[in-house]
DNA sequence: TTTCTTTCCTACCCTATCAGTAGGATTTGT
DNA sequence: ACAAATCCTACTGATAGGGTAGGAAAGAAA
């Protein structure tokens, strides 16, 4: 299952992406605008801006805008910050590898094969969609 | 993440599959071989023998056996007994579906829309790969 | 300098699910 | 009758998800 950190927080990527004003906007406006606890919402976008996708200006005025252009985001990018390893098993992540402690023997293991090829699938879905593929 | 429930499922399949005996498989043997607790091995083969993966043999000389050839049992089959839904969010399975409540325009969503892309790809693995491709 | 507005940060809480255990009921071969 | 196996229900402990509370820090404007 996607975590509602996960959905949330590509709403409010792409409503920042929308919103193509100079201007910052604010966490309860998007909050708002996109039916998400203003309090939950306010950590899911501290985690993007600590991972580079997004920056913020505090005080009067301020509030949250891309860090790059929209084509320039990638999913790869969101969902491992938000939702962790792509791979559903730690022995076939490219970032977080850990080796099975049940498996003696990973190369003739039907979890392992099977894996690696969902891993992989998914992967091209997440980099060929960058957040301007998703608000058009 | 992908369950242990499923992660123990596949590769007691597996041994099924690789132990071409006539005779059926006790519980304890699979769980041995492939370093799983009996009775947590025990729940997850009565779920695939009442989805019709397996098939049983009580008292003496009892045990668990393929309700199919290995290359009639699909992943899809598996995953879906074992790990529930393929689809990450609710409003794009295909067998479960449900409307999500704080989206007011599922075909103007984004994460819908990616969503779609993986359950897809996601699909299309598992659709090709039988219990007769993992083990070989 | 004070005040207001915003993000930043830590700690906490509730609930559901996962992983596993316990213990007995039922069926079947000898 | 007895032993060996699956079948079935209920329980438990740990962990993670989803969210809340409350204030610290920073910046703009007066």
């Amino acid at each position: 299952m996607l975590s509602k950190k996960t959905k949330y927080g590509i709403k409010a990527l792409t409503y920042l992406a929308k919103s193509n004003k100079e201007c910052p906007v604010q966490i309860s406006e998007i909050a708002e605008h996109e039916n998400i606890s203003v309090k939950f919402l306010e950590r899911i976008l501290l985690e993007l801006r600590k991972s580079g996708v997004l920056d913020s200006k505090k005080g009067k005025g301020g509030g949250y805008f891309l860090a790059r252009i929209p084509s320039n985001i990638l999913m790869t990018d969101v969902i491992r910050t938000l939702e962790g390893p792509i791979a559903m098993v730690p022995c076939v992540s490219l970032n977080f590898y850990k080796k099975c402690d049940d498996c003696k023997d990973e190369t003739v293991c039907a979890v392992n094969k099977l894996m690696i090829q969902v891993r992989d699938s998914s992967l091209a879905v997440f980099k060929n969609n960058s957040l301007e593929d998703l608000i058009r």
